[in-house]
DNA sequence: TATTCCGATAGTGAC
DNA sequence: GTCACTATCGGAATGAG
């Protein structure tokens, strides 16, 4: 397994502050939040569940103020990936429910985090997506928070926005996965085993855009599309705060003239 | 069809003097030779039979005095390949071999001006090939005249190297060619038949040397190793002719003591 | 489904 | 099998105690 796959399953083992600032974003006793390094939306987060290791090393007091209730924290080798966890023997369904209900807590402040953003540069909030790839590669469990626009350079690859789309299955949705739990036990059995060969094809299939539906023939034009479909969205809300506006200052003074037709 | 697969039928069809110098490279009563314009080896040339169309449009004596015995030329309908010249119904079997043997004859003087110049610009000879590719894209016969080397810019794919390939079966040797007009019936029959699609195939199997037979992994491999190849060859040769002018040496000087070894 | 680099492959448009 | 252009697809390497 080549270290670009496994890095960051090293800093969920130990510290999170031995992490660069301009990776780390922010950490608790049981998860850490990090940048992607490749972002495919405006906003694109990850959240990782920390871990201790099957040997006593990285337990010792002396790695930090950072590790904190090493004893609660789940192996390692339990957390490669969503499947490994559900799948666990150390960890019972109770147990992976707990972690990724936390996982979702936490995804839920960076959420906050990411609409105060949105507001302050532009004006204006839209959705985010929280969950996980059905066929991760990177070896250490982690959720996506990502904005839903996939306008980003980064995104480069029909693979890549496939893997995003959130109609498509390939994207398992945090709220989705967690229904899981509270449905029918053979459900939940099914749930867990999907191998990754079942999500892959998906990849593959024709890129169509998550707003409108429509198919686009290729990643160049696709990408336009999606630029196009968010600079809507953001006029959609400027006609809407206007009509605000305008109503607000009818309510102030009802003889007040329109002079100008929203766009 | 695109003008630049029929572009050369146009000339074929009326005085090749309107050709430009940088095109045509010279011309007879039946036949004209030109630069191939993506020489796929260190020498490249076309050989083309002039035609007369259906309409009597450009057999009028204007056309100009490289338009000789019109009635004689072949319909250019049943030039536009060798398959199509071979199964015409106007052309008979010794008419279609005439015009292939004039078209040899043709691109023999074209070689024997190819091996002048190789021996002026690069002090030795090598070989020259004749022939057809088996699944033509430009619509009008043309047989290739081209050294045996492939060292190339313009060798750009695997399609170019293949169909000029010597031991492939794609590019057709004119005497090869010309061995089906004295072989069994039965087998001229089979010959003249083969559709393009029994060719197409060829064009796709693995990169293998013409001269030494090892398979490369790709194109830009291939092209250093034809080049080194072609080195190679040039080298020999000069060793040839250090080695006649040793021997002549001796002949005037038993005595003569040789001081270098040749590399 | 980490990226990046390289090269092969596929579709198109060319006037 | 015309070229040139664009984009996709496919494999291999990738860092570094």
């Amino acid at each position: 397994m080549h270290p670009n796959l496994t890095l960051l399953r090293t800093y969920a083992l130990k510290d999170p502050l031995t992490l660069p600032a301009s990776i780390l974003f922010c950490h608790s006793d049981r998860n850490m939040t990090i940048y992607d390094a490749y972002p495919k939306s405006m906003f694109h987060f990850l959240v990782l569940p920390r871990a201790s290791s099957t040997s006593n090393k990285l337990a010792s007091p002396e790695t930090g103020g950072g590790v904190v209730s090493q004893k609660r924290l789940p192996l390692a080798s339990d957390l490669s990936s969503l499947r490994t966890l559900l799948n666990s023997k150390n960890v019972d369904k109770q147990g992976a429910k707990d972690i990724l209900t936390s996982m979702k807590d936490e995804g839920m402040k960076m959420k906050n985090e990411i609409e105060r953003e949105m507001e302050k540069r532009y004006g204006f909030v839209w959705d985010v997506w929280m969950g996980f790839h059905g066929a991760p590669s990177m070896e250490h469990l982690h959720m996506h928070v990502i904005s839903s626009d996939l306008v980003s350079e980064k995104l480069k690859h029909k693979k890549h926005y496939n893997s995003f789309h959130p109609k498509l299955g390939f994207f398992l949705h945090i709220d989705e996965v967690l229904t899981w739990f509270d449905a029918e036990s053979t459900y939940y059995q099914n749930m867990i085993k999907h191998p990754f060969s079942k999500y892959e094809p998906l990849l593959k299939v024709p890129l169509s855009c998550f707003h409108c539906h429509s198919e686009q023939k290729n990643i160049p034009t696709l990408k336009k599309h999606l630029q196009d479909e968010w600079f809507r969205l953001q006029s959609q809300n400027e006609r809407k705060k206007r009509k605000l506006e305008v109503h607000e200052c009818s309510l102030l003074n009802d003889k007040v003239e329109i002079k100008f037709i929203v766009p």
